[in-house]
DNA sequence: GTATATGCAAAGGGTTTGCACGGTT
DNA sequence: AACCGTGCAAACCCTTTGCATATAC
């Protein structure tokens, strides 16, 4: 785990308290994880743990810059911690499956959104839709916009 | 509007209704709505219609490829017509502004995409977070992922 | 000792669903 | 006449909030 991770906390004024350190721990170790997941995960080793303080934990820990989110579709959100690689999420709209690509194939897309637009792009925070490999044609055309 | 909606309908299997004619003329009236915005820009005209009549009638109007919707953030989807231009949101994390940008920017890197990862992307589908012109450099640079 | 964090329960937004009625075909 | 679409109300998922209690400092 991050080894300052409490130092963090501090810094900021933030309280150390057995419940972050376990959802912080609990999203190392899911790489993946939607708070209700996190919350599962953090059971079994405290049981006691309650779904508000997940979601209040998460939020100090994002504030922190110890983990971040990314929106993969309708539903809850995922956490990561921040010393993952930063990825992309390619979401599959027919299969529904979840693939990860290295942030840098958005290279050259980021920089043009800074020039042209002077926009600062955090191009893992919502995820990439389309179809993937195995489902190609499913989806009509007019569909699919693709440009 | 779109002068052959009802044949696209028709040719679906689904009926013809004042309902779903007065869904699909708001959402071309306001080029980007809520579900929630849309039944008010209908309900100027037809007060009786019902919340849950404007959800499934959007999923019955992109089904048959007349709107199609993006996720702008943690809230509500936005509707569009399909006629409408190609374009990507671009959501400031920091002051919440949304701009558009043409779809055309992404040229390079939904062809990467597909050569590198077979994954056709509809890049309008999700909105792009970062952060504009006016607030850079409010957010941390750690907390800002870029590449 | 004091302020902050937690657990619990209730409320909130956004969306979906079951059912009886009404309208389109 | 048969079936599909609608309105209404209830249920649903995800998330936030108020409040009393517990805990870190």
């Amino acid at each position: 785990m991050n080894s300052d991770w409490d130092q963090r906390l501090r810094e900021h004024g933030f309280r150390i308290t057995p419940q972050r350190q376990l959802v912080l721990e609990a999203v190392e170790r899911l790489r993946h994880g939607t708070p209700e997941e996190i919350l599962i995960e953090v059971q079994r080793t405290a049981s006691g743990v309650n779904l508000s303080t997940v979601y209040r934990t998460l939020e100090v820990l994002e504030d922190v810059g110890l983990i971040t989110h990314a929106h993969i579709g309708h539903g809850a959100p995922t956490y990561h911690a921040v010393d993952e690689e930063l990825h992309i999420h390619l979401v599959c709209d027919t299969c529904g499956r979840v693939s990860s690509a290295p942030g840098e194939i958005a290279k050259s897309f980021v920089e043009q959104l800074r020039s042209d637009h002077a926009f600062v792009t955090d191009i893992s925070h919502m995820a990439i839709h389309g179809e993937c490999e195995s489902c190609f044609g499913v989806l009509g055309e007019d569909l699919l916009r693709s440009i």
